[in-house]
DNA sequence: TGTCCACAGGAAATACGGGGGT
DNA sequence: ACCCCCGTATTTCCTGTGGACA
């Protein structure tokens, strides 16, 4: 009867795990590893559910002078991270680009990618790179120079010229002048028909803008709206379809994935990486994706969001989130002010031999703190007691916890590199 | 009502590092 | 080798400021 019994125990076990697989293709759960012709083939089924309709319209109407000669004017587009910004766009000019193959019109579009910050002159370099005017340099080299290099690449070319500039908002220094340049200068120097989409994810992004800038984008707006829970609802049952075998989500999974993402930002990225931590999850418990599984991925998605913020972020960053932590540990109220927490610091510097800053640059650093919502801070005036931030740290202990360790491991660990 | 605390946070100055041209 | 250019990180200096207290 036990060797009935045991057999009786493998052959479910064996049942189970076929039954647990639900990951038919990974890819299609994570953006990064998306091959190029299977983005595009999603990017076709999203649009082909309507989804991001009215914008395609509207660049469609923007563009369409193209083919009665005219010139259209330059494009400002804005909405939040996530919501298709970049890939309708790229969508569209591709579009755009082979029916002017086919119409025999001359047009280039190129993208500009600044997602990672830099200031003016890398923006320079990189537009220079992308359209191959100029070799890659650090510094050294006049903004004037950088210019002249693309001017001199575009010269000939006589066609329409579309440049499509991500996040133009990252510009960290002296925006104006790479903005002023493309807007201003360079159709004048150059004989192609130049055409800006400039693209941000800050809506304030115009208000900053020199205003003489700003004058050449009037009207010429374009928002994208965040998806809501019904559009996400259309963008993760073409991934899952994709991604997983039949039957493996509960009832009700798509809505409640689609109705957390839409509340928080409306963000598919994060709608998808969600669905792919669920999934994960729910193959390592052998189950089918439960709507428990999803608060549970949604809870890890944030604190791995955390920990690797904090492990790529500077050591001074690190130590200053370590000395809010240990001091908010030892005070009886439930915040700390920002002058307790600067003694904390100092304290935390000497011990682990860290260079330690003034408090103006730890002013800073908490106001980064609050910024990546690590803690929330606040600033209340107490009256004869002067005035002060009120700082506060709101997630549970165990993640405190967790932090805390990490980043006592990644200070640890340089310090050991440095002797 | 004025004072004055204990900071916030802007602006400018300074230090530093590293790259290019000649 | 020398000088110039640029960007980043910090420091220094400074001007606010809300409200408890006298």
């Amino acid at each position: 009867m036990p060797a009935e019994n045991c057999k009786r125990k493998i052959v479910r076990q064996i049942q189970h795990m076929a039954q647990s697989r639900i990951i038919k293709n990974p890819r299609f759960l994570d953006d990064e590893q998306l091959l190029n012709s299977e983005q595009q083939n999603v990017l076709e089924e999203i649009f082909n559910a309507n989804v991001r309709d009215v914008e395609i319209k509207e660049l469609s109407s923007h563009f369409a002078g193209i083919f009665r000669g005219n010139h259209p004017y330059h494009l400002a587009i804005w909405g939040k991270t996530g919501t298709g910004k970049t890939l309708s766009v790229a969508y569209f000019l591709n579009i755009l680009s082979s029916l002017c193959t086919d119409k025999n019109i001359p047009l280039l579009h190129k993208h500009l990618d600044l997602t990672n910050r830099g200031p003016c002159f890398r923006a320079l370099n990189d537009l220079a790179c992308l359209l191959d005017a100029s070799k890659r340099y650090e510094r050294g080299i006049s903004h004037e120079e950088m210019m002249r290099n693309i001017e001199r690449k575009l010269s000939d070319f006589k066609g329409y010229l579309i440049l499509f500039i991500d996040e133009v908002d990252n510009i960290s220094h002296d925006r104006d002048i790479f903005l002023a340049f493309l807007i201003r200068r360079l159709p004048q120097r150059i004989p192609s028909k130049l055409i800006l989409i400039l693209v941000s994810n800050k809506l304030s992004w115009p208000d900053q803008l020199d205003p003489r800038i700003k004058s050449f984008f009037k009207n010429q707006e374009l928002v994208f709206k965040p998806y809501d829970a019904l559009d996400l609802q259309k963008i993760l049952s073409i991934r899952i379809e994709k991604a997983l075998y039949k039957n493996s989500t509960e009832q009700g999974v798509i809505e409640k994935i689609a109705a957390i993402a839409s509340r928080d930002h409306g963000d598919a990225r994060k709608a998808v990486s969600l669905l792919g931590k669920s999934a994960y999850l729910a193959e390592k418990a052998g189950s089918k994706i439960t709507l428990n599984i999803i608060d549970k991925a949604s809870s890890e998605l944030e604190t791995d969001r955390y920990l690797t913020l904090l492990r790529t972020a500077p050591q001074q960053f690190q130590a200053a989130m370590a000395a809010v932590i240990e001091a908010s540990k030892k005070t009886k109220k439930n915040f700390i002010g920002s002058g307790e927490a600067y003694d904390s610091y100092k304290h935390f510097c000497n011990r682990v031999g860290l260079r330690m800053l003034t408090d103006r640059v730890f002013g800073d650093l908490l106001a980064e703190l609050d910024l990546a919502c690590l803690i929330h801070s606040r600033i209340v005036s107490r009256g004869r007691y002067g005035r002060s931030r009120e700082i506060r740290i709101d997630m549970p202990y165990e993640l405190i916890q967790n932090i805390y360790n990490t980043i006592a491991e990644s200070l640890g660990i340089q310090a050991k590199e440095e002797n």
